[in-house]
DNA sequence: TTATCAACGCGAGACGTCTCGTCTTTGTGT
DNA sequence: ACACAAAGACGAGACGTCTCGCGTTGATAA
């Protein structure tokens, strides 16, 4: 057992190859969509990416770590191209909400991101320590714009001014997930809809005037 | 090459023996919540149970499945020491719906129920033939009492005639689920309460006389 | 400015370890 | 005698570490 490495010196940033760092990224991507995460190897990321196994292992803790920065990546990349202007907020919340739902569906039915989402999701499910990091770096920005948007909904009058608004944004967010990762049922435009109409308006029989 | 290895085809079920059955699946349950799934091992199970690894890889075709029979065992104990009789059905839905989720709620939090659900939902994301299995077999079972009580308060007049109940069923446990999975808040029985009254009275502003 | 040089990240891949799932051997109950 | 269980040997393959030159970089000396 040769001798420490004593806790693995820290390499210096700056000194880093960007093009190997993005070449690991864009592999991990790729071989998760085709092989599965289970079937992912860091070894194959690295033969892929045209990469030494040690910048991988320099840079990164763990397979689930590299899927978490590739994902940041393409989370970001998504929004640049997809020419994302912030949360649309048109003063009609039911329809600015199932606007970006649908989007949310059709994400969540694109293979491309699919894969990692899973393997991510996955991995955090057994791994508190990643799940703490994809739920505050992925997750918790895009839950903070829904919820921003339902603040200026509930400032405006339309919401009920005691709401608890991260409920309110789990209600909306929590069953389109469940669906995904359960399979109960298919992920349609249609459920999007009615899902919206449902949490803001409920389920129980409307008894008025 | 191959051929015959007398146990590889098809073993006889009706000369199992349920002693090696059942400790397999107990000590699965207890390795899980001992050192994580990610270090579970079918060797470890295996010396746990005092049982040789062929005897498990001849009635499993993966550790998830040892856990998934494990599970289905541990649900059907749940339900008889429990003294389960039937979903509640007091006629007062919000309350009845609010007793079950106050249980799912305690049942996310007991580290004997959490560790192989977690361990099961992590490997169903990867593992599409299992998440129909872990889906049919432990969740739509459960889901059904949910959707069963609903039908009657619906017919009993106290929900919208046109609701969609298996949405509905999604509205009270993806959000709880979603929580307990990706941990963006802890899981209590305010929680399920107030997930109850929002999802029976939605989170619009009520406007009426 | 230009030449030199040490430091360090890099690609490549050998290495020993670990767990996997299969196969072999031996024991036991009917 | 026979079928199955217990135990463990075995090869495959992924793990994470390590070593080896190569190329780049930033500091120093001419």
């Amino acid at each position: 057992m040769s001798s420490r490495s004593p806790d693995a010196k820290a390499p210096d940033p700056a000194r880093r190859n960007d093009r190997s760092r993005r070449a690991i990224l864009d592999a991990s991507l790729t071989l998760v969509a085709e092989v599965g995460y289970n079937k992912l190897t860091i070894e194959a990321i690295a033969a892929r990416a045209g990469v030494g196994k040690q910048t991988i292992y320099r840079w990164w803790p763990s397979k689930a770590a590299v899927l978490l920065d590739a994902s940041l990546a393409l989370a970001d990349d998504a929004k640049t191209e997809g020419g994302w202007t912030g949360f649309p907020d048109t003063g009609d919340l039911a329809a600015d909400l199932k606007l970006v739902l649908r989007a949310t569906v059709d994400q969540f039915n694109d293979e491309k991101y699919e894969a990692p989402m899973r393997a991510l999701t996955a991995a955090g499910a057994t791994d508190p320590d990643l799940s703490a990091r994809f739920t505050e770096q992925l997750l918790k920005p895009q839950l903070a714009l829904y919820e921003e948007r339902l603040r200026a909904a509930r400032e405006a009058g339309g919401l009920a001014p005691d709401v608890d608004l991260p409920l309110t944004v789990e209600m909306l967010v929590g069953p389109l997930t469940y669906r995904w990762l359960m399979g109960t049922a298919p992920l349609t435009h249609a459920f999007a809809d009615e899902l919206v109409d449902r949490v803001l308006g409920g389920v129980s029989k409307v008894t008025e005037g």
